[in-house]
DNA sequence: CCCTGTGAAGGTTTTCACAGCC
DNA sequence: GGCTGTGAAAACCTTCACAGGG
């Protein structure tokens, strides 16, 4: 699934798939780690194995990019984690708005992986007057009154909804009024946006329901090989996993 | 990408693609919705709505699990709510780990998502032993020294991390040895586990990584489209999104 | 000789469009 | 006539395998 606007004819030259766009981040992580060790070059089998990718895949993905490697040598990590930074616009600056500071809203707002990566938390918005004023991980918390304000004020354009259930859609419909045109939703419900915004959502209980799925799976796999009925399960050995990415699935995802 | 068992030959007659059982969480959650409000049936293109996903998707989805439906009529609401849970493995009882009882940790224990879908939070285990014994969500927080005697006296096959990213993989081993088999990962690692194991990750930054992406890229347009460089984009009237749904992407999925 | 970059093949997922049943 | 279920086509993504530059 795409963006919405992936469906767009025209002018689709510098078009990066959709699937590599959500490996980026991963690359830059571990490409991150690399630099912080000062490791100047990286092959794409060492640098895949980091990001839990097969190495094939990672040299298609940075193909879109464009030929940032050196034959017989690999990727310089500076050199990529810039480009790489540059592709998904981490070089600007991006303030962004939670709405709804509750156990998630507050772990959210304290989390680190934000404003090292060009994310900048402009303000904490909950509904509860009592809230207002309580500084968490460092910033004061603001009354929902204030949302149109801080938005235009600060220029937002991403704005994360923690909020229960039943307020997203309203919290959705006036951060996007205000001027908001991506949305990352951890509310388990569907939004509804206007053709233009973004919506990403992160839902916990969908992840653990496929691990049911496949762990259900797995039980029954077990009784059938136990029966003679299944070839045998491969044995268990020990061995680092390879391709654990992001992927084709469920990370719930989609446009507008 | 798969779960690593969808590889074997042999034997997939049940084999229901990766991306529809990522989907049927989502379904799920609509029918449970219709259920409550005792809607008795439901035409596929009005659970699609509800869904956030496409009428045809839907149908193909369902035809994998079977002939639920009515032509000319849709379907029993109670009726694909039992298939879905069972099909999903949410008839039986999950017990599940938190590990991990920081802002985050909190957050998933109090979620009421997962007691109301079969998982039932066995224990909350952390590592700062000054936690031991404080109560979360009316669970008291045991320590670390526990988790191998937790696991085995509960039978938990499902395990969360919620830790610093550098503590997770020694959590994930542990997890692993005693037992565990599907983990839910919100550290920002890859985890390295063995065949048979299965790891899902959420990561907060990475969706924020690529809504960057994808609002840069608004942006840009607009300028190019202001300078009649490429044909000017659809105007953005109101109107619900469809197709709002997990997918092909950065989910944040793998098999193991 | 090593490792990138990439056509081509293979697989999976989505979408189309309509036959078939109620 | 309405709506499901599904082959077939199209789009998308991954993997293979190797040409070609360092």
């Amino acid at each position: 699934m795409a963006t919405g606007r992936t469906h767009r004819p025209a002018t689709r030259s510098r078009g990066i798939p959709e699937a590599t766009v959500a490996r980026l981040p991963l690359y830059l992580r571990a490409l991150t780690a690399l630099s912080e060790r000062s490791v100047p070059t990286v092959s794409s089998e060492e640098l895949a194995a980091a990001a839990g990718v097969n190495s094939a895949k990672l040299r298609k993905d940075f193909s879109y990019l464009g030929s940032y490697g050196t034959r017989g040598v690999g990727y310089d990590v500076e050199y990529l984690v810039y480009q790489i930074s540059r592709e998904l616009g981490l070089t600007q600056d991006w303030p962004v708005v939670i709405v709804g500071i509750g156990n998630l809203g507050a772990a959210l707002a304290n989390y680190g992986g934000f404003a090292s990566r060009g994310f900048r938390v402009a303000a904490l918005i909950d509904a509860d007057p009592s809230m207002a004023g309580k500084p968490v991980a460092g910033i004061p918390v603001q009354h929902t009154d204030e949302l149109e304000k801080i938005i235009q004020d600060d220029g937002v354009s991403i704005g994360v909804i923690a909020t229960p259930a039943g307020a997203a859609q309203q919290v959705c419909d006036r951060l996007v009024a205000a001027g908001v045109t991506s949305i990352l939703n951890f509310a388990p419900t569907v939004l509804s946006v206007p053709e233009g915004v973004d919506v990403r959502k992160v839902d916990l209980s969908i992840e653990l329901q496929i691990l049911a799925f496949h762990e259900q799976r797995k039980a029954g796999e077990e009784a059938a090989a136990d029966a003679g009925v299944v070839p045998p399960a491969v044995a268990r050995k020990q061995r680092p996993s390879t391709d654990q990415g992001p992927d084709g699935d469920v990370p719930a995802v989609m446009p507008a």
